[in-house]
DNA sequence: GACAATTTGTCCGTATGTATT
DNA sequence: CAATACATACGGACAAATTGT
């Protein structure tokens, strides 16, 4: 295991912040639609939500991404 | 639910160390044995390793925390 | 070196709660 | 009220690293 799976996607997710395809308050992809995106782009056809909250879950703590329950997750200012 | 059981358990974690009972490079109880704890703490007899996890990942990603696989979680310097 | 025991690390699957639309 | 979507928690499985026998 190199790099577990919720590293990897915390790393995606910075980087698409960083590259400002994902620019301050933009919403990101609901948690379903990021496990079937990473299930496709890691070819890990099991991962799970919990994986993927795992990650953000961190970047939420780390406050690069920002939870609003009910609506999504957003890139913080 | 004012605050999630992995938020309380980080806060304990954190009065522990700010209090100087736990000192830098103290090792912290096993996660069963915390897990055993905080069951007996908070009353919830149903409290996971998972939940104890949670709390302690969230926390070494803070640097709070180190943990070294096979040996333990310590106090970071 | 081989092996088991201990302990942390990752992941899966499910259930339920809470807030927004 | 119903649908959507995030938030927390439970419980189990297996992998990986360390230590001791």
């Amino acid at each position: 295991m190199a790099e577990p799976y919720f590293r990897r996607i915390m790393a995606d997710i910075r980087a698409r912040i960083a590259s400002g395809e994902w620019p301050p308050g933009h919403r990101l992809p609901t948690t379903v639609a990021m496990r079937d995106h990473y299930r496709a782009a890691f070819g890990s056809p099991t991962l799970t939500n919990s994986t993927v909250r795992q990650g953000v879950t961190l970047l939420i703590e780390a406050g690069v991404l920002r939870g609003q329950q009910g609506q999504g997750v957003f890139v913080a200012d």
